[in-house]
DNA sequence: TTCTGTGAACCGCTTCACAGCG
DNA sequence: CGCTGTGAAGCGGTTCACAGAA
Protein backbone atom coordinates (compact mmCIF):
# COMPACT_ATOMS: atom_id res chain seq x y z
CA UNK A 1 0.00 0.00 0.00
CA UNK A 2 1.77 2.96 -1.16
CA UNK A 3 0.49 6.04 -0.19
CA UNK A 4 2.10 9.59 -0.27
CA UNK A 5 0.31 12.52 0.33
CA UNK A 6 -2.96 11.95 1.01
CA UNK A 7 -5.25 15.28 2.23
CA UNK A 8 -5.74 14.57 6.24
CA UNK A 9 -9.04 15.59 5.39
CA UNK A 10 -9.48 12.20 3.15
CA UNK A 11 -7.98 10.25 6.51
CA UNK A 12 -10.41 12.16 8.80
CA UNK A 13 -13.60 10.72 6.90
CA UNK A 14 -12.58 7.07 6.89
CA UNK A 15 -13.50 6.53 9.82
CA UNK A 16 -16.67 7.65 9.48
CA UNK A 17 -17.06 6.03 5.98
CA UNK A 18 -16.33 2.89 8.02
CA UNK A 19 -19.11 3.69 10.89
CA UNK A 20 -21.70 4.10 8.08
CA UNK A 21 -20.78 0.93 7.04
CA UNK A 22 -21.08 -0.53 9.86
CA UNK A 23 -24.58 0.48 10.62
CA UNK A 24 -25.50 -0.29 6.97
CA UNK A 25 -24.18 -3.99 7.22
CA UNK A 26 -26.55 -4.42 9.87
CA UNK A 27 -29.61 -3.90 7.95
CA UNK A 28 -28.76 -6.72 6.12
CA UNK A 29 -26.84 -4.98 3.28
CA UNK A 30 -23.48 -6.30 1.16
CA UNK A 31 -23.25 -3.93 -1.62
CA UNK A 32 -23.40 -0.51 -1.95
CA UNK A 33 -22.72 2.42 -4.37
CA UNK A 34 -20.83 5.19 -3.92
CA UNK A 35 -23.92 7.27 -4.02
CA UNK A 36 -25.92 5.30 -1.20
CA UNK A 37 -22.77 5.93 1.26
CA UNK A 38 -22.36 9.53 0.12
CA UNK A 39 -26.02 10.52 1.42
CA UNK A 40 -26.03 8.79 4.47
CA UNK A 41 -23.67 11.66 5.74
CA UNK A 42 -23.91 14.34 3.22
CA UNK A 43 -21.20 13.88 0.77
CA UNK A 44 -21.06 13.48 -3.34
CA UNK A 45 -20.62 10.31 -4.24
CA UNK A 46 -17.53 11.64 -6.53
CA UNK A 47 -15.99 12.79 -3.17
CA UNK A 48 -16.45 9.13 -1.60
CA UNK A 49 -15.07 7.59 -4.88
CA UNK A 50 -12.37 9.64 -4.94
CA UNK A 51 -11.71 9.41 -1.17
CA UNK A 52 -11.36 5.46 -1.82
CA UNK A 53 -9.39 5.85 -5.32
CA UNK A 54 -6.33 7.49 -3.17
CA UNK A 55 -5.70 4.11 -1.58
CA UNK A 56 -6.76 1.44 -4.50
CA UNK A 57 -9.97 0.00 -6.87
CA UNK A 58 -11.97 -1.25 -4.23
CA UNK A 59 -15.48 -0.98 -6.11
CA UNK A 60 -16.93 -3.11 -8.68
CA UNK A 61 -18.21 -1.18 -12.18
CA UNK A 62 -22.29 -1.17 -12.67
CA UNK A 63 -22.46 -2.86 -9.05
CA UNK A 64 -20.90 -0.56 -6.31
CA UNK A 65 -18.76 -1.57 -3.24
CA UNK A 66 -19.08 -5.09 -1.17
CA UNK A 67 -19.44 -3.75 2.03
CA UNK A 68 -17.28 -6.36 3.85
CA UNK A 69 -14.01 -6.28 1.59
CA UNK A 70 -14.35 -2.04 1.86
CA UNK A 71 -14.26 -2.47 5.37
CA UNK A 72 -11.83 -4.49 6.09
CA UNK A 73 -9.35 -2.39 3.38
CA UNK A 74 -10.35 0.59 5.10
CA UNK A 75 -9.29 -0.95 8.59
CA UNK A 76 -6.09 -2.18 7.03
CA UNK A 77 -6.09 1.51 5.58
CA UNK A 78 -6.43 3.01 9.41
CA UNK A 79 -4.52 0.29 11.01
CA UNK A 80 -7.25 -0.95 12.96
CA UNK A 81 -6.61 -4.42 11.60
CA UNK A 82 -5.26 -5.24 14.79
CA UNK A 83 -5.85 -4.35 18.83
CA UNK A 84 -4.66 -1.79 19.83
CA UNK A 85 -3.48 -1.68 23.80
CA UNK A 86 -4.44 1.65 25.83
CA UNK A 87 -3.28 3.04 28.82
CA UNK A 88 -5.58 4.84 30.63
CA UNK A 89 -4.44 8.29 33.14
CA UNK A 90 -7.10 9.28 35.20
CA UNK A 91 -10.04 7.59 37.26
CA UNK A 92 -12.05 10.27 38.38
CA UNK A 93 -15.60 10.42 37.05
CA UNK A 94 -14.88 10.63 33.40
CA UNK A 95 -12.09 8.03 33.20
CA UNK A 96 -14.60 5.10 35.26
CA UNK A 97 -17.59 5.88 32.29
CA UNK A 98 -14.30 5.36 29.87
CA UNK A 99 -12.78 2.25 31.49
CA UNK A 100 -16.31 0.75 31.76
CA UNK A 101 -17.50 1.02 28.75
CA UNK A 102 -17.25 -1.32 26.66
CA UNK A 103 -17.33 0.46 22.73
CA UNK A 104 -13.40 0.45 22.82
CA UNK A 105 -12.68 -3.31 22.97
CA UNK A 106 -15.67 -3.77 20.61
CA UNK A 107 -13.54 -1.66 18.10
CA UNK A 108 -10.18 -3.17 18.92
CA UNK A 109 -9.02 -0.34 21.42
CA UNK A 110 -8.35 -2.38 24.62
CA UNK A 111 -7.80 -0.72 28.09
CA UNK A 112 -4.74 -2.28 29.64
CA UNK A 113 -3.79 -0.13 32.26
CA UNK A 114 -5.65 2.50 34.56
CA UNK A 115 -3.68 4.84 36.10
CA UNK A 116 -4.22 7.71 38.85
CA UNK A 117 -2.29 10.16 41.91
CA UNK A 118 -5.17 9.77 43.87
CA UNK A 119 -3.75 7.41 46.81
CA UNK A 120 -7.52 6.73 48.34
CA UNK A 121 -7.95 5.30 44.05
CA UNK A 122 -5.56 3.18 44.24
CA UNK A 123 -6.44 -0.72 44.16
CA UNK A 124 -9.25 -0.08 43.42
CA UNK A 125 -11.12 -2.09 40.64
CA UNK A 126 -12.72 -0.31 37.63
CA UNK A 127 -13.55 -1.54 34.25
CA UNK A 128 -12.01 -4.91 35.57
CA UNK A 129 -8.58 -3.40 35.81
CA UNK A 130 -6.59 -2.25 39.24
CA UNK A 131 -6.00 1.50 39.22
CA UNK A 132 -2.06 1.99 39.83
CA UNK A 133 -0.45 4.44 40.95
CA UNK A 134 0.69 7.48 38.29
CA UNK A 135 4.33 7.05 39.75
CA UNK A 136 4.57 3.71 38.19
CA UNK A 137 3.17 5.01 34.87
CA UNK A 138 6.18 5.54 32.66
CA UNK A 139 7.77 2.16 33.57
CA UNK A 140 4.97 0.27 33.05
CA UNK A 141 3.77 2.63 29.85
CA UNK A 142 7.10 1.31 28.61
CA UNK A 143 7.90 -1.95 29.36
CA UNK A 144 4.54 -3.11 27.94
CA UNK A 145 5.19 -0.77 25.03
CA UNK A 146 1.89 1.01 24.95
CA UNK A 147 1.34 3.14 22.12
CA UNK A 148 -1.98 5.02 22.93
CA UNK A 149 -3.11 7.04 25.65
CA UNK A 150 -6.33 8.72 27.15
CA UNK A 151 -6.11 11.42 29.70
CA UNK A 152 -9.12 12.39 31.46
CA UNK A 153 -7.04 14.06 34.23
CA UNK A 154 -7.45 17.47 35.76
CA UNK A 155 -6.71 20.33 33.49
CA UNK A 156 -3.98 21.87 35.39
CA UNK A 157 -1.94 17.79 35.71
CA UNK A 158 -3.00 17.18 32.21
CA UNK A 159 0.49 18.84 30.67
CA UNK A 160 2.77 16.88 33.04
CA UNK A 161 0.79 13.51 32.39
CA UNK A 162 1.48 14.09 28.41
CA UNK A 163 5.61 14.79 28.84
CA UNK A 164 5.62 11.48 31.37
CA UNK A 165 3.60 9.56 28.35
CA UNK A 166 5.88 10.92 25.79
CA UNK A 167 8.95 10.08 28.30
CA UNK A 168 7.02 6.43 27.94
CA UNK A 169 7.09 6.10 24.16
CA UNK A 170 3.49 7.17 23.71
CA UNK A 171 2.97 8.12 20.47
CA UNK A 172 -1.09 8.81 20.19
CA UNK A 173 -2.90 10.95 22.97
CA UNK A 174 -6.55 11.24 23.39
CA UNK A 175 -7.26 14.50 25.29
CA UNK A 176 -10.11 15.33 27.89
CA UNK A 177 -8.67 17.97 29.62
CA UNK A 178 -10.00 21.23 28.10
CA UNK A 179 -6.31 22.51 27.65
CA UNK A 180 -3.65 22.28 24.55
CA UNK A 181 -1.20 19.68 24.98
CA UNK A 182 2.61 20.58 23.81
CA UNK A 183 3.87 18.02 22.68
CA UNK A 184 6.60 17.07 20.51
CA UNK A 185 6.18 16.97 16.36
CA UNK A 186 6.57 13.06 15.82
CA UNK A 187 2.76 12.62 18.77
CA UNK A 188 -0.26 12.97 17.71
CA UNK A 189 -3.13 14.63 19.92
CA UNK A 190 -7.06 14.57 19.57
CA UNK A 191 -8.63 16.58 21.65
CA UNK A 192 -12.09 15.57 23.16
CA UNK A 193 -13.84 19.00 23.62
CA UNK A 194 -17.75 19.16 24.10
CA UNK A 195 -18.20 22.50 25.25
CA UNK A 196 -16.37 23.53 21.83
CA UNK A 197 -18.83 21.41 19.50
CA UNK A 198 -21.73 23.39 22.63
CA UNK A 199 -20.00 27.07 21.11
CA UNK A 200 -20.52 25.89 17.91
CA UNK A 201 -23.62 24.94 17.98
CA UNK A 202 -25.02 28.04 19.81
CA UNK A 203 -23.63 30.14 17.02
CA UNK A 204 -26.57 29.01 14.85
CA UNK A 205 -29.42 29.05 17.01
CA UNK A 206 -29.26 32.69 18.03
CA UNK B 1 -24.15 42.73 14.11
CA UNK B 2 -24.88 41.75 10.45
CA UNK B 3 -23.61 38.37 9.77
CA UNK B 4 -24.00 37.19 5.78
CA UNK B 5 -22.37 34.31 4.45
CA UNK B 6 -19.61 33.52 6.87
CA UNK B 7 -18.20 29.71 6.52
CA UNK B 8 -18.65 27.40 8.38
CA UNK B 9 -15.03 26.82 9.12
CA UNK B 10 -14.70 29.86 10.52
CA UNK B 11 -17.40 29.55 13.08
CA UNK B 12 -15.85 26.51 14.42
CA UNK B 13 -12.67 28.31 14.81
CA UNK B 14 -14.24 31.10 16.78
CA UNK B 15 -14.61 28.50 20.14
CA UNK B 16 -10.78 28.02 20.00
CA UNK B 17 -9.67 31.06 19.73
CA UNK B 18 -11.90 32.00 23.26
CA UNK B 19 -10.21 28.88 24.78
CA UNK B 20 -6.82 30.05 23.79
CA UNK B 21 -7.73 33.62 24.83
CA UNK B 22 -8.52 31.96 28.30
CA UNK B 23 -5.49 30.39 29.07
CA UNK B 24 -3.28 33.58 27.35
CA UNK B 25 -5.48 35.91 30.27
CA UNK B 26 -4.42 33.23 32.86
CA UNK B 27 -0.81 34.15 32.27
CA UNK B 28 -1.05 37.95 32.81
CA UNK B 29 -1.56 39.53 29.54
CA UNK B 30 -3.95 41.68 28.41
CA UNK B 31 -3.26 42.44 24.62
CA UNK B 32 -1.69 39.52 21.89
CA UNK B 33 -0.88 39.92 17.95
CA UNK B 34 -2.37 37.98 15.58
CA UNK B 35 0.65 36.21 15.22
CA UNK B 36 0.55 35.29 18.73
CA UNK B 37 -2.64 34.44 18.67
CA UNK B 38 -1.99 32.29 15.43
CA UNK B 39 1.18 30.83 16.47
CA UNK B 40 -0.77 29.01 19.51
CA UNK B 41 -2.49 26.37 17.62
CA UNK B 42 -0.28 26.28 14.46
CA UNK B 43 -2.67 29.02 12.01
CA UNK B 44 -1.22 31.65 10.41
CA UNK B 45 -1.45 35.71 11.65
CA UNK B 46 -3.30 36.66 7.73
CA UNK B 47 -5.89 34.16 8.70
CA UNK B 48 -6.46 35.17 12.31
CA UNK B 49 -7.48 38.75 10.90
CA UNK B 50 -9.18 37.35 8.31
CA UNK B 51 -11.54 35.31 10.52
CA UNK B 52 -11.97 38.24 12.55
CA UNK B 53 -12.84 40.64 10.06
CA UNK B 54 -15.67 38.48 9.25
CA UNK B 55 -17.15 40.29 12.23
CA UNK B 56 -15.75 43.59 12.77
CA UNK B 57 -11.98 45.95 13.54
CA UNK B 58 -11.30 44.42 17.09
CA UNK B 59 -7.84 45.19 16.81
CA UNK B 60 -5.59 48.01 17.63
CA UNK B 61 -3.00 48.66 14.13
CA UNK B 62 0.52 48.86 15.92
CA UNK B 63 -0.14 46.42 19.25
CA UNK B 64 -2.91 43.95 18.44
CA UNK B 65 -5.73 42.80 20.31
CA UNK B 66 -7.05 43.61 23.59
CA UNK B 67 -7.88 40.25 24.76
CA UNK B 68 -10.51 40.81 27.53
CA UNK B 69 -11.98 43.00 24.66
CA UNK B 70 -11.89 40.47 22.01
CA UNK B 71 -13.34 37.76 24.06
CA UNK B 72 -16.53 39.34 25.18
CA UNK B 73 -17.07 40.15 21.29
CA UNK B 74 -16.36 36.20 20.37
CA UNK B 75 -18.78 35.57 23.16
CA UNK B 76 -21.38 37.91 21.37
CA UNK B 77 -20.86 36.43 18.12
CA UNK B 78 -21.39 32.83 19.55
CA UNK B 79 -23.94 33.59 21.14
CA UNK B 80 -22.40 32.74 24.53
CA UNK B 81 -22.64 35.96 26.60
CA UNK B 82 -25.70 34.52 28.22
CA UNK B 83 -26.18 31.11 30.33
CA UNK B 84 -27.84 28.51 28.29
CA UNK B 85 -30.21 25.80 30.28
CA UNK B 86 -29.71 21.85 29.30
CA UNK B 87 -30.95 18.96 29.31
CA UNK B 88 -28.86 15.83 29.65
CA UNK B 89 -31.09 12.53 28.39
CA UNK B 90 -28.97 9.29 29.63
CA UNK B 91 -27.88 8.79 33.72
CA UNK B 92 -25.42 6.09 32.87
CA UNK B 93 -21.88 6.07 33.80
CA UNK B 94 -21.16 8.90 31.12
CA UNK B 95 -24.62 10.78 31.91
CA UNK B 96 -22.94 11.00 35.44
CA UNK B 97 -20.00 12.18 34.96
CA UNK B 98 -21.07 15.02 32.92
CA UNK B 99 -23.82 15.85 35.52
CA UNK B 100 -21.01 16.40 38.26
CA UNK B 101 -18.42 17.87 35.66
CA UNK B 102 -18.35 21.57 36.98
CA UNK B 103 -16.59 22.51 33.27
CA UNK B 104 -19.76 23.14 31.35
CA UNK B 105 -21.40 25.44 34.00
CA UNK B 106 -18.26 27.69 33.96
CA UNK B 107 -18.74 28.27 30.48
CA UNK B 108 -22.53 29.26 30.41
CA UNK B 109 -23.75 25.82 30.10
CA UNK B 110 -25.92 24.94 32.86
CA UNK B 111 -27.86 21.47 33.17
CA UNK B 112 -31.16 22.06 34.40
CA UNK B 113 -32.46 18.62 34.33
CA UNK B 114 -31.15 14.78 34.26
CA UNK B 115 -33.59 12.20 32.14
CA UNK B 116 -33.41 8.67 32.59
CA UNK B 117 -36.18 5.62 31.61
CA UNK B 118 -34.37 3.10 34.20
CA UNK B 119 -36.84 3.07 36.66
CA UNK B 120 -34.36 1.91 39.19
CA UNK B 121 -32.54 5.51 38.80
CA UNK B 122 -35.34 7.77 38.71
CA UNK B 123 -34.88 9.84 41.61
CA UNK B 124 -31.69 9.55 42.73
CA UNK B 125 -29.39 12.64 42.54
CA UNK B 126 -26.45 13.04 40.01
CA UNK B 127 -24.47 16.06 40.18
CA UNK B 128 -27.09 17.88 42.35
CA UNK B 129 -30.37 16.60 40.18
CA UNK B 130 -32.63 14.55 40.65
CA UNK B 131 -32.99 12.05 37.78
CA UNK B 132 -36.50 12.22 36.16
CA UNK B 133 -38.12 9.74 34.22
CA UNK B 134 -38.22 9.69 30.64
CA UNK B 135 -41.51 10.50 29.61
CA UNK B 136 -41.92 13.58 31.07
CA UNK B 137 -39.55 14.61 29.40
CA UNK B 138 -40.39 16.14 26.24
CA UNK B 139 -43.32 17.90 28.61
CA UNK B 140 -41.24 19.52 30.93
CA UNK B 141 -38.38 20.45 28.24
CA UNK B 142 -40.99 22.16 26.13
CA UNK B 143 -42.38 23.68 29.19
CA UNK B 144 -38.77 25.38 30.18
CA UNK B 145 -38.30 26.31 26.61
CA UNK B 146 -34.94 24.45 26.95
CA UNK B 147 -33.10 24.33 23.33
CA UNK B 148 -30.03 22.74 23.89
CA UNK B 149 -29.95 18.89 24.72
CA UNK B 150 -27.07 16.18 25.43
CA UNK B 151 -27.77 12.62 24.75
CA UNK B 152 -25.74 9.66 26.29
CA UNK B 153 -28.29 6.94 26.12
CA UNK B 154 -27.04 3.25 24.41
CA UNK B 155 -26.71 3.55 20.77
CA UNK B 156 -29.92 1.70 20.35
CA UNK B 157 -32.16 4.15 22.33
CA UNK B 158 -30.26 7.27 20.42
CA UNK B 159 -32.87 8.02 17.69
CA UNK B 160 -35.78 7.72 19.08
CA UNK B 161 -34.88 10.14 22.00
CA UNK B 162 -34.04 12.66 19.38
CA UNK B 163 -36.99 12.26 18.08
CA UNK B 164 -38.50 13.15 21.37
CA UNK B 165 -36.20 15.88 21.75
CA UNK B 166 -37.26 17.58 18.38
CA UNK B 167 -40.81 17.39 19.25
CA UNK B 168 -39.78 18.97 22.73
CA UNK B 169 -38.73 22.16 20.48
CA UNK B 170 -34.82 21.78 21.16
CA UNK B 171 -32.66 23.06 18.22
CA UNK B 172 -29.22 21.55 19.27
CA UNK B 173 -28.26 18.31 20.12
CA UNK B 174 -24.63 17.16 21.67
CA UNK B 175 -24.53 13.44 20.54
CA UNK B 176 -22.26 11.40 22.54
CA UNK B 177 -23.89 7.90 21.09
CA UNK B 178 -21.85 6.75 17.98
CA UNK B 179 -24.50 6.26 15.66
CA UNK B 180 -25.81 9.42 13.19
CA UNK B 181 -28.94 11.05 13.98
CA UNK B 182 -31.74 12.02 11.55
CA UNK B 183 -33.56 15.28 12.82
CA UNK B 184 -34.51 17.89 10.47
CA UNK B 185 -32.65 20.27 8.51
CA UNK B 186 -33.36 23.45 11.51
CA UNK B 187 -31.65 21.03 14.28
CA UNK B 188 -28.41 20.95 14.78
CA UNK B 189 -26.58 17.80 15.85
CA UNK B 190 -22.67 17.32 17.21
CA UNK B 191 -21.51 14.28 17.92
CA UNK B 192 -18.96 13.35 20.06
CA UNK B 193 -17.33 10.25 19.36
CA UNK B 194 -13.65 9.53 20.88
CA UNK B 195 -13.02 6.03 18.73
CA UNK B 196 -13.68 8.16 15.55
CA UNK B 197 -10.81 10.13 16.49
CA UNK B 198 -8.74 7.47 17.97
CA UNK B 199 -8.88 5.52 14.15
CA UNK B 200 -7.57 9.34 12.98
CA UNK B 201 -4.62 8.69 14.90
CA UNK B 202 -3.80 5.49 14.16
CA UNK B 203 -3.54 6.10 11.09
CA UNK B 204 -0.03 7.68 11.20
CA UNK B 205 1.19 5.44 14.39
CA UNK B 206 2.04 2.51 11.72
C1' DT C 1 -27.30 0.10 -18.44
C1' DT C 2 -25.22 0.94 -14.09
C1' DC C 3 -21.72 2.51 -11.52
C1' DT C 4 -16.59 3.03 -10.79
C1' DG C 5 -12.18 5.55 -11.39
C1' DT C 6 -10.18 9.84 -12.75
C1' DG C 7 -8.39 14.01 -15.37
C1' DA C 8 -9.99 18.60 -15.62
C1' DA C 9 -12.73 22.42 -14.23
C1' DC C 10 -14.37 24.76 -10.51
C1' DC C 11 -14.79 26.88 -6.18
C1' DG C 12 -13.70 28.47 -1.73
C1' DC C 13 -10.50 28.83 1.89
C1' DT C 14 -5.73 30.36 2.82
C1' DT C 15 -1.91 33.22 2.13
C1' DC C 16 0.17 37.20 0.30
C1' DA C 17 1.21 41.85 0.25
C1' DC C 18 0.36 46.42 1.09
C1' DA C 19 -2.38 50.59 2.35
C1' DG C 20 -3.46 52.83 6.45
C1' DC C 21 -3.53 54.09 11.15
C1' DG C 22 -1.53 54.55 15.84
C1' DC D 1 7.89 51.47 12.72
C1' DG D 2 4.44 47.76 14.19
C1' DC D 3 0.46 45.61 13.38
C1' DT D 4 -4.35 45.54 11.55
C1' DG D 5 -7.73 45.06 7.77
C1' DT D 6 -8.39 43.56 3.13
C1' DG D 7 -8.35 43.01 -2.07
C1' DA D 8 -6.04 39.85 -4.94
C1' DA D 9 -3.41 35.84 -5.89
C1' DG D 10 -2.62 31.16 -4.87
C1' DC D 11 -3.68 26.62 -3.88
C1' DG D 12 -6.00 22.51 -2.50
C1' DG D 13 -10.09 20.06 -1.96
C1' DT D 14 -14.65 19.27 -4.35
C1' DT D 15 -17.41 18.50 -8.20
C1' DC D 16 -18.03 17.55 -12.94
C1' DA D 17 -18.23 14.63 -16.73
C1' DC D 18 -16.94 10.85 -19.24
C1' DA D 19 -14.25 6.67 -20.56
C1' DG D 20 -14.42 2.05 -19.44
C1' DA D 21 -15.64 -2.30 -17.18
C1' DA D 22 -19.31 -5.50 -15.47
Amino acid sequence: MVEKNIPDIVISRLPIYLQTLHQIEKQGETIISSRELGELFGITAAQVRKDLSFFGEFGKQGSGYNIDFLKSQIRAILNIDRTWDVALIGAGDLGNAIARYPGFLERGFSIEYVFDSDLTKIGKLVGGHIVMPSDTMVETIRAAEIQIAMITVPSRAAQQVADDLVRAGVRAILNYAPVPLNVPENIRVETVNPIIQLEHMTYYIK
